[in-house]
DNA sequence: TAGCCTAGAGAACGACCGTTCTCCGTTCAA
DNA sequence: TTGAACGGAGAACGGTCGTTCTCTAGGCTA
């Protein structure tokens, strides 16, 4: 069925580009280019689809890390070349909550198990539970600094990263 | 004028907790007690309102991390407890970019003009600037990691002082 | 050809949004 | 006592939302 793909697609575009309940269904439709009929076929509902874009934007978004960051160091020169992106616009993840979180369970969860997903690989990455925290205090703080100044974003991915490698050293010694 | 008060007293609390998109004009005017027609008077449109509510967060919220911390250390113990406040629900201010930033000019400046302002006071405890930087990043992060998962929040807030304190250790040296 | 199933386009529906307007009771000056 | 200004309650308005329904055209089977 590529039809839940180009839905997706779209979808996943406008709400990450826009925020979530800025974007009607009828916008989705036009840009897949999917009828409402069929939409709701793939999606019973808003919520549905925003929960598939959320896990799709997921699956794509740790694919590309893990697939880039082989050590700390790598995470933060990927973060710097994600934050350099036209398009970007933050942790889509994070928005989601701030719109959603308070309202859908189904949002809630999706957002929850990202982060204890990329959570999980840095832990990897590590090996020491308190510095896997720190990591990731470290990717979401340069995220949210990078989002609210696009212009300051790579100066915060190489803070963030710098700051990552004297926690290492010091975790080590 | 006390309208303008109870406006924003219970808009505040009701867009911090909710999300802005999800409350109504309508749902300001229950909740204060103050009659729409009024509303309109005190805040021309609801943009306006939002404004106004980022604007005396950010009055409220820095002066009381202001008073509280005196040094970094204090910056994280304050962080600890606010995530611990049951009604926490993340950084207001970046909530509401991740709605509202690529629709209104007016939230995105005052989103802008509050970060600014943790940094510089940040900024002012440290006296280094790539520090000050790896600071915000640290409190940003840490309020994310609290807001996605509460019962994480004080773990985060502990592991972020932590890191703060090795790198200002590692900034002296 | 005749009948039937599908699927798309978009109208329709009910709810709710931000905003404005109407009505009516009160207050207060003359 | 009259009348005019004010203010509150909430109806009204135009628009949009998520969701469902209708209508129609086309392709398939018999």
């Amino acid at each position: 069925m590529e039809h839940a793909e180009r839905l997706l697609t779209a979808a996943g575009e406008l709400f990450y580009r826009r925020g979530v309940r800025a974007v009607g269904m009828d916008e989705v439709r036009a840009a897949s280019g999917v009828s409402l009929k069929r939409l709701y076929q793939c999606f019973p509902s808003k919520e549905a689809l925003v929960v598939a874009y959320l896990e799709r934007r997921d699956e794509r978004w740790m694919a590309s890390l893990t697939a880039s960051a082989t050590d700390v160091a790598g995470v933060f020169e990927w973060l710097e070349r994600w934050f350099g992106e036209d398009d970007f616009r933050g942790c889509g993840f994070v928005n989601a909550y701030g719109e959603l979180g308070a309202t859908s369970e189904a949002v809630r969860d999706v957002v929850r198990r990202h982060k204890r997903r990329l959570r999980d690989f840095l832990r990897g990455l590590v090996d020491d539970e308190v510095l896997a925290d720190q990591l990731l205090v470290l990717v979401d703080g340069a995220t949210v600094t990078a989002m609210v100044d696009p212009e300051r974003g790579a100066a915060a991915a190489r803070a963030a990263g710098r700051a990552a490698r004297v926690l290492t050293a010091a975790c080590r010694a």
